[in-house]
DNA sequence: TTTT
DNA sequence: TTTT
């Protein structure tokens, strides 16, 4: 069919670090668990409620894997862009199961991320300095790979998709 | 949690009538099955290929369960702004379910028919029938009379709520 | 800077034919006038109101310029996706002026014809006989009458951004 | 006409405190001047190239005037949608002039406030002088310093337009 | 599971 | 004029 849109746009919470998975042509994909919630005052009792509603997100786009896995991490706030997708599989039990997710995949997906200064404990004047950006974000202690964004812009990547293999994507 | 956002934008097609239904305090829930699509050309065989995806549409608001009701029809073609929501139901088996629906309620939703039939000169039957609607696309084959939906904009009424009992919402 | 989005999404009607404008390396803008308009019924008065907002576009991607000049025409229904732009110009009398424009660039950029039956004259019956449907496209030959677009997609270029050389995008 | 759809997504960070303007009627009108950026990497000489884009933001929403005023400053990032709207005035020589802004007027306006800024505890310096950032909320009787406004959404607002009179919106 |  |  000509003529359709399919657009999910979402300001939210990652509840967890992102789920990378190596795919068997060497590509990657990125799997986002991301809190919206809203709230608003109860008519009747004039209680304050709230209510999360958790989003799977699904990035395919290579541009995008990328800064997912080296910027976000679990609490970060990102603008995503992307699309509806209702995906069928079976549990163990061969039932059918049916999941809904925002796939970024393709042109007209976009990932930003928009808290530029994570969980930052410590002071954050300056912003600029020697690494120029954004450390914040959980080198969180322990072994391995630490992370630390730096400069999360998913636009970049789609100016120059190619570009993105040598070099920072800022 | 302060600072989200949740949106879904959709352009599309009705795959069925609207289903209304009554709830015991008076007011009115409608449902829509609203198909995207995309095409793209296989880089591989070259082929043209399609893909449509199928939305589960919930209209609590007041002002667009009256609009759904009165001028959308299998086929007709709308722009809906809606918010993501994932209820979990039981089934006949006693089996948790999920369903993800894009909810239109509250501020910030719309609901536009995009298939006004512009400047239809000619016969329109087909449209106006017996049932009072677009029934879509041009079967239009036999009887019917009809008049036809005119004026199909659910944005009046959200400019002023209450003014659509007494009055056409154009 | 990081972590910004300007986007515009409009679906209105085109006041006139594209404007093409060739460049001198080859390629090709392209401008539309598109009108939105909301109506509403005056508090006071009780009477229908409506406004109608002019928006200058401007198609600066390769296969949206395609589309656009291929398949848009004065009356054509359209959703589109760009951002924001203001321009600052001189006039004739050197005076500085500015122009906010929609522009449509790269990635994140859309453009989706909604009247996929324009001025079709003949039967358009069924979606999926023979023909099924759309055919459209380009009879703009000679004098008079031209126009008619049918099948309009903008999405299917920007998944293959150089498969629209040789071949009808649909 | 019916089938029309005007809406504008920014988020950005505000070049400068709100602007608030009393109307006759009691009324009053906030404009923002809000940046968004974009950067990418010249295919030519590999510089880093970042261009910016000021947006003139009007909002007429009273719920939402009220959130700007309280809760936004110089650098605040926020999430806004609102409508294109061009308007025509004459300068003081006589010239005609035309401004396009993004208006947030009746329901499809949203204004989220993106960098809580949280639960700062410690300095907030840096924002502005002064007092140093979001003081927020209810002008809360006398002295100084101020607190660090935290909560910030103007959804709320939306959902029981009367209900901020006498309550903190959030 | 996030965030406020 | 912001932000990085």
């Amino acid at each position: 069919m000509a003529g359709s849109v399919n657009k999910v746009i979402l300001v939210g919470n990652l509840g967890n670090d992102p789920e990378v998975r190596n795919l068997p042509n060497g590509g990657k994909v990125v799997n986002l668990s991301i809190a919206t919630s809203e709230s608003w005052k109860d008519r009747n009792t004039g209680e304050r409620r709230e209510k999360t509603e958790w989003h799977r997100v699904v990035i395919f786009s290579e541009g995008l894997t990328r800064v997912a896995e080296s910027y976000l991490r679990k609490g970060s706030k990102v603008y995503i862009e992307g699309q509806l997708q209702t995906r069928k599989w079976q549990d163990q039990s061969g039932q059918d199961k049916y999941s809904t997710e925002v796939v970024l995949q393709g042109f007209n997906s976009n990932l930003t991320l928009l808290d530029g200064r994570g969980d930052n404990s410590g002071d954050n004047s300056g912003y600029g300095g020697g690494d120029g950006g954004f450390r914040g974000v959980r080198d969180n202690g322990g072994g391995g790979g630490g992370g630390g964004a730096r400069r999360p812009s998913a636009n970049a990547p789609a100016f120059e998709p190619g570009g993105m293999d040598d070099d920072i994507p800022f």
